[in-house]
DNA sequence: TATGGATCCATA
DNA sequence: TATGGATCCATA
């Protein structure tokens, strides 16, 4: 896949070049995974770039189901040392109490830095529904509140993919209008936190289409 | 139904007594029709309370769907002056531009108060996946962010309801570790938001289950 | 086309 | 039991 737009809606630390998160080591090490990761995103598996079948996925049934998309994407990650679904820490007894022991669920990909100076960074690639990607923005901002996350991106799929994807899949258009509430976290002194959008390389009817499962209102 | 919990996340206007939302004429107002209202939700349709048939929703064609369940609570809201569906209002050109013509979509229940000192009031029964509640709270918050809302209410339904009805439908227990970033909203002067967890009166597996997916709309 | 929603699935 | 996700629906 290749990566269609990349934006930073919060960039900052204080040991960054002009306090910028960007302008650190640490980003860039993680950055250069993410890139080579979405680079060997592929479909069909055994091919070296991913060809969509371009047909909508508006409708029951047809278009491309999302599941498989990302396996390419989190097995490169896992080879250069990234763990997965990794989840918040458990809280102590007095906030578990006050939380009624609910805590978020897990990162899709999450990496801890050798240097150990900063929190660890995590990659959620979203291909759920856009309600989710709001969920997964907001757990982000929460790891970054909390300290144990120093920074964290959102993977979804271009405006030009998501159509031929499961309908009402997140896409950066449909996000955009909230990226200003986003833009306010403003707890702590390190934070970073950006949108990917990802795309296809070609298409064609060639390929066979992304199975879809039979999850949701599918399983009838 | 009845109200189970009603928390305030963020109270401020600096008219109100101590500085607090809940302490204006407004808010009272406000609050006064949301009691009432949810006073009106009832089940079955006939009923002057709601009665739930206590099966678990967690499996396919089991529990209780959720589509009719709000019927009695926006009906009478409509009556004292509300309005339903009410979107955000358009962008500017500039701003179109820059969000690509995406806008945030309509909020349940809307209130203009009469004196216009303050931006409308918003309710937003939500009874979808707890995901689509993360974005029913965002939606809130960018709209008061912009200025267009003063305050808004999420309702819903409780830890003891909620098993009873679609999987995954929202809870206050899910979302509650997430308070912690939505009170961190702060760029304007006059704010509300509060989380509702609402009830059901009575069990009793002599009335009838509330309808799931399309016989739920011919049930009204 | 666009947006909120409803329903059921997979897995720890 | 608990949490993230995937899929399709209704409607303006």
């Amino acid at each position: 896949m290749k990566i269609i737009s990349w934006e930073h809606l919060i960039d900052r630390d204080p040991q960054g070049t002009n306090g910028l998160y960007t302008e650190t080591p640490e980003y860039s090490a993680v950055h250069a995974d993410v890139i080579q990761a979405i680079g060997n995103t592929v479909w069909p598996p055994d091919s070296d770039r991913f060809t969509i079948y371009p047909e909508s996925g508006k409708k029951r049934g047809m278009g491309n189901g999302v599941t498989p998309i990302k396996l390419g994407f989190t097995t490169t990650l896992v080879e250069l040392g990234w763990t997965l679904e990794k989840r918040a820490p458990r809280a102590t007894n007095e906030e578990a109490k006050s939380l009624r022991g609910s805590r978020p669920g897990a990162f899709d990909c999450h990496f801890e830095f050798p240097n150990e100076r900063i929190s660890p960074f995590v990659v959620e690639w979203e291909t759920g529904n856009i309600a989710s990607s709001h969920r997964a923005v907001n757990r982000i901002g929460l790891g970054i509140h909390k300290g144990y996350v120093s920074g964290g991106l959102l993977i979804v799929p271009s405006n030009k993919l998501a159509p031929y994807l499961t309908d009402r899949i997140g896409n950066p258009r449909e996000l955009r209008p909230y990226h200003d509430i986003w833009k306010q976290w403003t707890s702590t002194e390190v934070a970073y936190f950006g949108i990917i959008a990802v795309e296809h390389d070609d298409e064609s009817f060639d390929v066979p289409k992304v199975p879809k499962g039979t999850d949701g209102r599918a399983a009838r």
